[in-house]
DNA sequence: GCCAACGTTGGC
DNA sequence: GCCAACGTTGGC
């Protein structure tokens, strides 16, 4: 079992949008590291969904339900695109200033790699994120 | 709205 | 294959 996390800006699509539309193709990545780690991802994978330039928080939890295939928006034929399931809300949604403030998440790939829309998340991370977030685990 | 960081593109 | 220029993203 693998983390990670999926971002995107609300403007473009929404959590609540994620929620309505149950189950949803993640399309438009145009990033080699971002594919990569879609790539990377099983059915059953977990990941955050967090909320950039608008709110910049983790406020939900989805889960891989499609692995890697060809992104039918992409004309090049170069990149994919995963499925990913709403599973549950964070009733406390987890902001990057907490994260920033809390020493053993300021290595995320998120704080790191700032511009990276899909990116990888430890386990250690997961745990603790759901904790602060008001996760049942 | 500005600016810094970073990925991608294109010329050589 | 390298490197500079450019465009885009995202935090503040």
């Amino acid at each position: 079992m693998k983390y990670w996390l999926f971002k995107s800006e609300p403007d473009a699509w929404s959590w609540d949008q994620q929620v309505a539309q149950k189950i949803e193709p993640w399309t438009g990545v145009r990033n080699y590291a971002a594919a990569l780690n879609m790539k990377n991802m099983k059915k059953g994978d977990l990941g955050f969904f967090y909320h950039s330039n608008i709110g910049k928080e983790i406020v939900g939890i989805v889960e891989v339900v499609k692995e890697y295939a060809p992104d039918p928006t992409d004309e090049t034929g170069k990149f994919g695109m995963v499925e990913i399931k709403a599973v549950k809300a964070v009733p406390k949604p987890v902001t990057l200033a907490e994260i920033k403030a809390t020493t053993a998440l300021a290595d995320m790939a998120l704080v790191r790699q700032s511009r990276l829309s899909v990116g990888p998340v430890r386990p250690a991370e997961w745990a603790l994120i759901c904790k602060m977030g008001g996760v049942k685990a």
